[in-house]
DNA sequence: CTAATTATGCAACCTATGTTACATAACTAT
DNA sequence: ATAGTTATGTAACATAGGTTGCATAATTAG
């Protein structure tokens, strides 16, 4: 854990603050898939990524999912520091993207470090920062964009995120993802096959180029 | 300024923190209508909302606009304040919805407040939390309610904010908000008005009773 | 008072996206 | 190999909401 922490987090703590870190945090390694917090819970630790992805979803009243965005490494889950910091139930659902390992501080280090450390307030306010302007571009996306420019959107951050051209996801998996139906991104998707953008095939798209569009 | 702070502040701060806004705040207030932040501002002070209404929009390339949320009483411009602290661009636009009273705090005091005192630290995270919670609900609203469902919520909203059930909009302007067009709203409203719920003059709308539907 | 401007109403139409239904292909388990 | 299950393809259709065009009412300017 010594030298996960040290390589995400190396640079932007001061050695103290690591040295605490190290003292009270635990690690923890989920694989792909893995469900980290249900709307509703409550969360008791925080979590710091140090490699993968975490995918962050919101949900309807009738069930219905919207992905928000994905956490990666060097960065924390800001609403799941909000619910710790208020005792709040969490708005979201976290579900690992990749496999994962993580750093879990207790939350009552939290109040903590942020009087003690302006290395940590840093990057708190800045994991605000980056998630507020993460939810901006959420809302820009649904507000203002066309379901197919949505699905490309989709398809470079998950060939991103994931650092691999080969999408393993059924098209009704990425309709969930996008709030949307099978038959519109089985549509949409054969699109981008006919302009040579993407291959199809069960249970996997193979990205050929994204920018032909 | 003092009594204004007080009145809504001042349960919230301890005594020695209001003695330091006094000392390096700016009172200001400003007329329905005035652009207080536009997109690309760089911000250098942070506003704390003493009476009235700040709605703050996103715009897309277009220039289609978006209301994101409004800010009330009691309330700061978290999306300001992560500008002020990174030295960054605004993302929003922020205009005066009614006549509105602020206390400008200069951005140099916030890390050093941050720093010292607990209760600022509390008011930033809540602001941080509702804020987040804001965005989530204009995420929410956009991705999965209708046109006619967020109307709806719109003339709701307006109606708590500026505290009159009479709301002095154009349904152009109300388009704008939603982003939507003209005609849409015009055909919305009136089967709303058909149903009882409101009253359409030249202007201006007459809520009657939104809880019909 | 008249002309110009602005807000609203309304019909006719278009399109993106969602829905239903069914066929077929590709896997999985027995 | 066979049957069942899951993923994909595709057509036909429904609908919310956006667009165009124009009429009319209300307001303002000259």
């Amino acid at each position: 854990m010594i030298q996960e922490l040290k390589n995400s987090y190396g640079t932007l703590f001061e050695e103290e603050l690591l040295q605490e870190i190290i003292a009270s945090a635990t690690y923890k390694e989920v694989p792909e898939g893995f469900k980290l917090i249900e709307i509703g819970d409550y969360v008791k630790s925080m979590p710091l990524l140090v490699s993968g992805a975490i995918k962050i979803l919101r949900e309807d009243t009738d069930g219905d999912e919207l992905l928000l965005y994905y956490l990666e490494k060097g960065e924390t889950c800001t609403m799941t520091m909000a619910c710790c910091m208020g005792q709040k139930k969490s708005e979201i659902r976290a579900i690992a993207e990749t496999d994962t390992k993580l750093i879990m501080i207790p939350i009552e280090k939290m109040e903590v470090w942020t009087a003690k450390y302006k290395s940590w307030r840093d990057f708190v306010f800045e994991s605000y920062h980056n998630r507020i302007n993460e939810l901006l571009l959420t809302v820009d996306s649904v507000a203002f964009l066309n379901m197919d420019e949505r699905l490309l959107n989709y398809l470079k951050e998950k060939v991103r995120v994931t650092n691999t051209s080969i999408l393993k996801n059924t098209h009704q998996e990425i309709a969930y993802d996008l709030h949307s139906s099978r038959v519109v991104i089985s549509r949409l998707l054969k699109k981008l096959e006919k302009l040579g953008s993407i291959e199809l095939h069960r249970n996997y798209i193979k990205i050929l180029d994204l920018n032909k569009v």
